[in-house]
DNA sequence: ACTTTGTAGTTACATCTGAAACCAATTGCA
DNA sequence: TGCAATTGGTTTCAGATGTAACTACAAAGT
């Protein structure tokens, strides 16, 4: 073994950010299936579209870092579940024009406050100087 | 839409994290996909068995952060590609026994460094204290 | 008006993934 | 010794994912 580059894995940035971002969502995503069937994936729309209304399922794809496809998706299951309503552009027909109905806002403040809260719980074990460093480093990664 | 809890998902740090890892990883992948056919859980499992040879499936799954599902099915692939070689513990033959073949270290010595490169890249718009921070971060969470 | 090109969204297919069931070997214990 | 519980590893099944093809509409150029 000698004589070959020495790789290992634990100390590994790529390595070590994708276990901790598994490890994370994962039981996020347990959480929010459990109690609420919720994937993840609708999660992150019903969360866009509780931040700002009428917009488009490309403009959802947009914000969630999702392509357009796994959107479609969640926003098929969404609207079967009623938690979203969908209308169309008057001027793009095209367009869908997307809310979250009113049961949908019901799960929403349910879950919001639980993802921020557990947002909170990872975040207290980091002194606020590291805080800021995280901050500061995903904003320029 | 007053009253509702606000959660912007633009500074939701699990999402974030997820993101960043997602786009990280699947840029490596793409690479090891075009230039060695392989997978990223080949390539993970292949750089345990380059770091601590003659270990079990078990072993690479605990190492690796898979389950051993993902492990079982990577270590095949990497056996039908001749990558590594696979013998029975003698002390009990339910383990196997897992070593890089003279092949898989070839394939090792190409990408090693090359996964080093990369993180060197990721790493270089990061200043000295933002590295150090960043990595007793990764280890408090 | 007509054709080309581009865009929003859905569908189809092939692949990947994890949970659970499964087999074989080992361990613990009566 | 003999039987239940555990563990390493594989297989099966069902759901998730991405790429490419497709439909419907819109915009631009002729």
């Amino acid at each position: 073994m000698a004589g070959h580059a020495l790789l290992e894995l634990d100390s590994f940035l790529p390595y070590r950010l994708s276990v901790l971002s598994n490890t994370l969502s994962q039981a996020i995503a347990r959480v929010y299936d459990k109690r609420f069937g919720l994937s993840v994936t609708e999660w992150r729309a019903m969360a866009v579209l509780g931040y700002n209304a009428d917009i488009s399922a490309r403009e959802v794809a947009e914000r969630t870092a999702m392509d357009k496809v796994a959107v479609s998706r969640a926003l098929a299951r969404l609207l079967a579940k009623k938690l979203i309503e969908r209308g169309t552009a008057t001027h793009d027909k095209r367009l869908s024009v997307l809310r979250l109905s009113e049961e949908g806002w019901k799960i929403y403040d349910q879950v919001a406050p639980l993802a921020l809260e557990h947002e909170e719980r990872m975040l207290a074990h980091l002194d606020p100087e590291q805080r800021e460093w995280l901050a500061k480093i995903l904003d320029t990664l």
